[in-house]
DNA sequence: TGGAAGTCGTTAAATCCTTCACATAGGAAC
DNA sequence: GTTCCTATGTGAAGGATTTAACGACTTCCA
């Protein structure tokens, strides 16, 4: 297969979607051309980071001129398949899921929340962000071939869920709980643990204190 | 000064608050003592790696028989300062801030939002999840001694409201705006970008197929 | 008591990522 | 056209992190 360069470092990949906001921005200013140092100045990464980023990708740029604003970004759409959307699924329209859903992910991305499932009778018939609450035990029937789920459940039940999940057919989880759920191989699951992100900031800020250097 | 060993790896720094969430489970559940490959299980980190970041700190651990639990977790309930609390600002009680503020962000954990400001005359004035909702206007003089802050204001909003605090003492700012903000050297941001997050995730999925390796 | 099984701490290798530094291509100026 | 200048693309170096591998020491059981 081998259509993608295919041999694109992780790190690179997690920066794409933030280039492409911001060449988005600068497009949407009106800007006809960028240096990787201006860039820098925006996504505060280093620009040497990014002119190496993009040359994973081939010769985006003219030595001694920069970057065609215009021209990376439709480059950057198509590498990011930002012209077909990707439909999402939500389990848990709690605190953190009411305020995805309320969130229009859709605003300079191709991602849209399309369903939300929760347990609570409450919750369950009731519409949040324009989209309708399931509920939990149709789970299964109502995915369609959604391969994408956010999950914002109470940790205890995550893994209960993320199994049932997994055999509707879902191959990636972005799991907002403080649990770490075991799925097979062929499933990828992104952590993002809110509680630990403000501990390892304050842990930072004890112990390694930042120098006022470059003064 | 290096009373700490001050040399651990920010990504071992990173794992010790999951490492201390994982031994509170295994000690209310009456563990006496766990091995690195259990832990590994657990927090879905590879033994050696947490055996590597253990080691950093001396020597926690007895060779054939594993870790005391009991005394893993005094020792980093030490060295993560879990004794003393650490109060935090919350800006921008919107959809985001509104759910962390009723989430309770103390369970295992050190950290407490103690004071939330908004600019929305709605806001201001109530309670939410049991902090009083302050008006922006006078974050200089309600900020007292707080060093850390959460960030969820509207994107166009965050580089004023970051330069107003730093110059209220501020040192550390967990950013959830798209906007990458610009502050001094001695200042520390971590950037949670939940829309980048998700794409990041889909652009994995569909260029970084998993091997159903080790089958 | 002795030997097998288990698990740490660590050395060394492998992998991954970032940054430096500069030759070189191409635009801009005139 | 010719020259100057700027900013790319990349080889090489430097860091950082992860993983493999194993000697050393402990427990546990026969
Ligand atoms: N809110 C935060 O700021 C925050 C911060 C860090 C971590 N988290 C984590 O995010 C997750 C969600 O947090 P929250 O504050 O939104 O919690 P919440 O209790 O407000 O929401 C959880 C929702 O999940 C639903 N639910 C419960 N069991 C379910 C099931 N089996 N199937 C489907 N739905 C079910 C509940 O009805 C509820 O609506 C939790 O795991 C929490 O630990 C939240
Ligand atoms: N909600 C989400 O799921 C989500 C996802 C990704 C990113 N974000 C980002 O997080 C931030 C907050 O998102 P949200 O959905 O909570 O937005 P929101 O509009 O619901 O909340 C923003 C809050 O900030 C207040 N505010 C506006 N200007 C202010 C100022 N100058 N000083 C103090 N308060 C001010 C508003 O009154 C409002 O209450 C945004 O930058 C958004 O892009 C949110």
């Amino acid at each position: 297969m081998d259509l993608e360069p295919t041999k694109i470092p992780q790190a690179t990949a997690k920066r794409l979607p933030l280039y492409y906001r911001f060449l988005n921005n600068l497009h949407s200013q009106g800007k006809m051309r960028v240096s990787s140092k201006e860039l820098s100045d925006a996504v505060k990464v280093d620009s040497a980071t990014i002119r190496r980023d993009f040359s994973y990708f081939g010769a985006l740029g003219k030595k001694g001129y920069g970057y065609n604003v215009e021209y990376l970004l439709s480059f950057f759409r198509k590498t990011l398949d930002q012209d077909e959307t990707t439909d999402v699924a939500l389990i848990g329209v709690g605190n953190l899921g009411t305020a995805f859903l309320n969130y229009n992910f859709t605003k300079n991305n191709n991602t849209k929340i399309k369903i939300a499932f929760d347990a609570s009778e409450e919750r369950v018939g009731t519409e949040v962000g324009g989209v309708k609450v399931e509920h939990i035990d149709d789970l299964e029937e109502k995915m369609g071939d959604l391969t994408v789920a956010i999950l914002t459940v109470p940790a205890n039940a995550a893994q209960g869920i993320a199994d049932r999940l997994v055999k509707a057919g879902v191959s990636g989880i972005l799991n907002f709980t403080p649990a770490r759920i075991s799925v097979p191989h062929h499933v990828r699951v992104h952590h993002i643990d809110l509680a630990i992100e403000l501990q390892a900031l304050v842990y930072f800020l004890k112990h390694y204190p930042l120098e006022d250097e470059e003064f």
